[in-house]
DNA sequence: TTGATTTGACAACGATCAGTTTCAAAAATA
DNA sequence: TATTTTTGAAACTGATCGTTGTCAAATCAA
């Protein structure tokens, strides 16, 4: 009889009332808080590398060095743990994300460009992170296309934010801000997703500066709109 | 014994030397080449509709109607049909794309406008295309990769052909032709996906206008980039 | 030391599916 | 009509993998 079905929450679990012995000093709680993210970490390595589709349960234990055991432990199927490991690659770059524009000067140019920069930073400093969220995330199932669209709405959202500050009658000239975002939410990805398969060998400022190129150029077309209405 | 392994040509096959029985008034040949076609077909909707990796050798069988034998005769792998599909997707693009530019005024705007109306019909056309071309097909496995890359590096250089043409002194600011391409066909895809997912609610002509005041709004901004230089 | 608990290694079960084979019905030839 | 080819349906085989269970070794409490 199965007391309870285990969790899917990114945050580490804990146990009801009973707390076990200790081993290696540590309680059992914390012990499972430790497989939990060991599991997670495995999980990026193994699905970075050979993808999703391509990648087992023992896969992942293997590289966790854990027994399945411990993976039902944490989570109910192997697509529970792609969710929780797509969940933290998000969260890193959220937190990472927040901190560089929280140390970046107040200006639309400067936060966007440490925005960009934090972004190619992160897929650099671990492809698999791209590998995951970029790529094999919209191809996993049906209960993580949610996920997906949200935090790809929630990127747009934000590209959104700059440029209805920067420039709020867009609508005039029949130009959608969502649309718009979200095409550069594409350009940026693509650019980055390139930029890993060549194994990052353009230095990142040379990326980084032509994409910036692509929303400060789409900026500009707004600004000049009114002005110069060729075309 | 098998005589020889079959072909995973997208051409259709040929037999050898022995004509056999006509059926329903059909060749031989011409029979097989219908199943061929008619997998491929099938091929389209099935990893279109559940994706490529819930797919199974029996759905297809199933949605074509013919046995698994058939499956065999034509393809060794799921992975050589799927090949095949995208192959046969992107040719389908590529000639609407031709004939549209063929069709249109020599002017680099409109050429730039046709294509992009070209695929955006595309995809609204047949959604399942979306899918496969431009999800599914990254994560399809190693043979595939080649070819996925070729393709997106094919219409990268298109428009780079366009950029060099309408600007050839990009360089000159430190900006890169490839990475700005690469970039406007991540915009381009990603528009269109999250069209499709929105089930092409908004019309085609303002997604189109969007996705193409991101390709003017680029070449506008290399051309003022002589003259004013800020940042 | 003794006994209970935790862990790791691995066997075992069941389901799914790729790929092959069998068999009989349908359809063409002679 | 008799024979042969083609086709459709389904059974079969082997491999893979998710999932559970077993058992002994390691670790800790008493």
């Amino acid at each position: 009889m199965t007391v309870s079905k285990n969790r899917e929450n990114p945050a580490p679990p804990s146990t009801a009332g009973a707390a076990g012995r200790r081993y290696g000093g540590v309680d059992p709680q914390e012990r499972q808080r430790q497989r939990h993210a060991k599991l997670i970490e495995a999980g990026l390595v193994v699905f970075g590398d050979q993808g999703y589709h391509h990648s087992t349960v023992r896969d992942v234990c293997g590289q966790a060095q854990l027994t399945s055991r411990y993976f039902y432990e944490s989570f109910d199927t192997m697509e529970a743990l792609f969710r929780a490991v797509y969940i933290a690659v998000n969260r890193e770059l959220m937190q990472a994300t927040i901190l560089a524009l929280a140390q970046c000067q107040p200006e639309p140019e400067k936060l966007a460009e440490a925005a960009l920069r934090t972004f190619l930073t992160f897929v650099r400093d671990d492809p698999r992170r791209a590998r995951v969220a970029l790529v094999d995330a919209p191809t996993v199932g049906e209960g993580m296309t949610a996920v997906t669209d949200q935090a790809t709405q929630d990127f747009a959202h934000l590209i959104t934010g700059f440029m209805q500050q920067m420039f709020p009658h867009l609508d005039r000239h029949g130009l959608d801000h969502r649309i718009l975002a979200s095409g550069l939410v594409g350009a940026s990805t693509r650019i980055a997703t390139q930029w890993v398969i060549d194994r990052c060998k353009t230095p990142l400022e040379d990326v980084l500066r032509n994409n910036l190129a692509l929303f400060q150029a789409t900026v500009h077309y707004a600004r000049t709109l009114p002005t110069c209405k060729d075309v």
